[in-house]
DNA sequence: CCAATAATTAACTTACTTGTTAGTTATCTT
DNA sequence: AAGATAACTAACAAGTAAGTTAATTATTGG
């Protein structure tokens, strides 16, 4: 009487998408509190299912998994952002669009702020997809200008603003371990906060761009 | 004809402090792009005149010597806060001192804000020599909350608001490298370009957080 | 059901990294 | 100027980590 499908990787044996697929999430969760530099291939096979060994079957080497793990990241990443239809909303509605779906994104995927910012510290970023970290930032930076132009926003630097927004975005994420004793308790990913968090961000933000004669 | 002070090691020949603070300062280089685990402590003696085996001389091991490099950051850090006087201010005043504050230090030491996030991604924080990082933050909750009370801001959670504003001027540290594209050939870290980054970001939040009925 | 192939492992090799040690050179004291 | 001590180095030992290999086990198609 074998048990045809039980949750580790008991049964459900040799299935190579789902072991690529385990190696990537290990990895993730590896690359995302190391970067490139500290995370260990034997500490990755460890969260997995499999033996180090497959990590070089299916990718050849610790560099490029990561290049995998960022393509992984990145796809679903720009996915998520056409799908929001920016043009088609009024730019204060499209500012608050933007900052919802990025608090979306991080809270589905906590690690993703950690590995992007590890990437630029340790590897200047060249580990990213081509373009694809551009694509993301000058979107909001049109926005922007879009917000600029229309009057709705009064007139401020685009792209120094882009990054002041997603900077206090992406800090929540990153030094997460650190601002939980602002908390003591509390979990700083739990549904509620983020949407504490995010509100506020909202909030704070709109009011720092808006032009003083508008509201939302 | 011996020279007697060139630049590098050549001659002040066999000066221990000199030579613990040369090993910092590399130090501090090196842990501001791997953090403790993927700095070298061979990588950390090439950058000064020094064997390696001064590292151990003077600091024991590769983490006693991160702590070191830690309780400088912080000690600097603390010292400059402290000389703010911000009681002395009106909360936008303060506000304005305490932004403005964060981009000189940042300015003066560009891997304090790389160091700061990898301590937290990494080690979550541990080696914070104790409480001073709190200090810091709880400095700005304070400053928010009395400008709450005063009428000065509009009723904002002051938590959630003070990682907002920290993260938004961390971020353009952090992240340095890949924004870098959308400044070609500019240096990020040149007084104007702080100076600009500076100015947007307290005008943002600033206009984030006052009551509607304020202005500066 | 058997052969071919794909998935997987355990054990190993090679390169790197931390930390040590024994010995060397400069500086300071008397 | 000699002896003591502090600063320093080169070479090494021990442990760790990346990547490989040869053999093993499951799956699939004829």
């Amino acid at each position: 009487m074998p048990k045809p499908n039980s949750l580790r990787k008991t049964a459900a044996t040799r299935d190579s998408e789902a072991t690529k697929c385990q190696i990537l999430d290990a990895a993730m969760i590896e690359f995302a509190v190391g970067g490139l530099a500290a995370a260990r291939t034997e500490s990755i096979a460890a969260k997995t299912g499999v033996t180090k060994a497959m990590i070089y079957y299916y990718f050849n080497s610790k560099e490029e998994l990561y290049r995998a793990v960022m393509q992984r990241c990145f796809n679903e990443d720009l996915q998520l952002v056409k799908q929001l239809n920016l043009d088609q909303l009024t730019p204060p509605q499209a500012l608050v669009t933007v900052i919802s779906n990025m608090y979306q994104k991080m809270c589905k995927r906590p690690q993703m702020a950690s590995i992007l910012a590890l990437e630029s510290i340790q590897n200047s970023g060249k580990y990213y997809p081509q373009q694809t970290a551009e694509i993301l930032f000058d979107q909001l930076i049109g926005l922007l200008e879009r917000g600029i132009d229309s009057g709705d926003f009064r007139p401020l630097e685009s792209r120094h603003t882009a990054i002041n927004i997603v900077g206090s975005c992406a800090f929540y994420f990153i030094a997460r371990e650190n601002l939980q004793h602002m908390w003591p308790g509390q979990d700083l990913l739990c549904p509620e906060m983020i949407d504490r968090q995010s509100k506020e961000a909202t909030k704070m933000i709109l009011a720092g761009v808006l032009a003083s004669d508008k509201s939302v």
